[in-house]
DNA sequence: TGGTAGATATACT
DNA sequence: GTATATCTACCAA
């Protein structure tokens, strides 16, 4: 993936990132995944985008320029990542949302809580051993977001890495992506936009996140 | 098999 | 104070 290729229409970028890999090295060691799954957010123009309501803190990295990763903490509890794309100044990007890891099965297991001895039997940790197990755990290493950043080991200090640069720690690497048709819907868990179809996955792959429809939350 | 409570940072009203 | 680009454990049936 060139960064000219990131600076296009996001709508236009967001199936291309389908099967293309990514590759993170920590301390730890590597783990790569293949998206499976993103979604596409239009900046200014997108009110289900971060950017929609202009520049803060937390999204600042999205007014860069293509090809750096945003990344931020929702919920209270997990992280999200995205790849920045437009040009400089326009805070489109590509939310991703599943993937297959394909390389550093070992370490993002671990990083998942799922014990290499219960494989199978679905064992995960912490807490005790599941009654009815997931029949296959590591479909779910990487199926959604923000089990995605776990099994990468992506956290806010990752925010603002360039994805392209040889020597960093988090890279979309080159090769081929998908090469077929790709799926499309709504995206995942938005009030916003429920009609846009700007969610994008590779059909019948099994590590692409279930669709779930936004929830309100009651009121306590 | 399906629904939901709860974890609580960040942004917005 | 309320909502959110989520996930997991727990519980009822």
């Amino acid at each position: 993936m060139r960064r000219t290729q990131l600076a296009g229409p996001v709508l236009d970028v967001a199936p291309l990132l389908l099967g293309t890999v990514l590759r993170s090295t920590t301390a730890e060691g590597t783990v790569a995944v293949r998206i499976t799954e993103v979604e596409a957010y239009d900046g200014p123009n997108d009110p289900g985008s971060h950017a929609y309501r202009g520049e803060t803190p937390r999204n600042a990295v999205m007014f860069g320029p293509p090809g750096f990763l945003y990344v931020y903490f929702t919920y209270g509890m997990h992280f999200c990542m995205n790849i920045g794309t437009g040009p400089t100044g326009t805070p489109s990007a590509v939310l991703l949302r599943a993937g297959e890891v394909i390389e550093g099965v070992e370490l993002a297991r671990h990083r998942r809580g799922v014990v290499p001895a219960l494989i199978g039997t679905g064992g995960v940790l912490p807490g005790p051993v599941r009654k009815r197990p997931a029949a296959n755990p590591d479909r779910d290493l990487a199926r959604g977001p923000a089990r995605m950043c776990v099994a990468l080991g992506i956290d806010r200090e990752h925010n603002g890495v360039d994805l392209l640069a040889k020597d960093s720690p988090v890279r979309l690497l080159d090769g081929p992506g998908f090469d077929g048709t790709p799926s499309t819907g709504p995206r995942v868990g938005l009030r916003e936009a429920p009609d846009w179809c700007w969610r994008f996955w590779i059909p019948n792959d099994p590590t692409v996140s279930p669709y779930r429809p936004h929830v309100p939350k009651r009121r306590a």
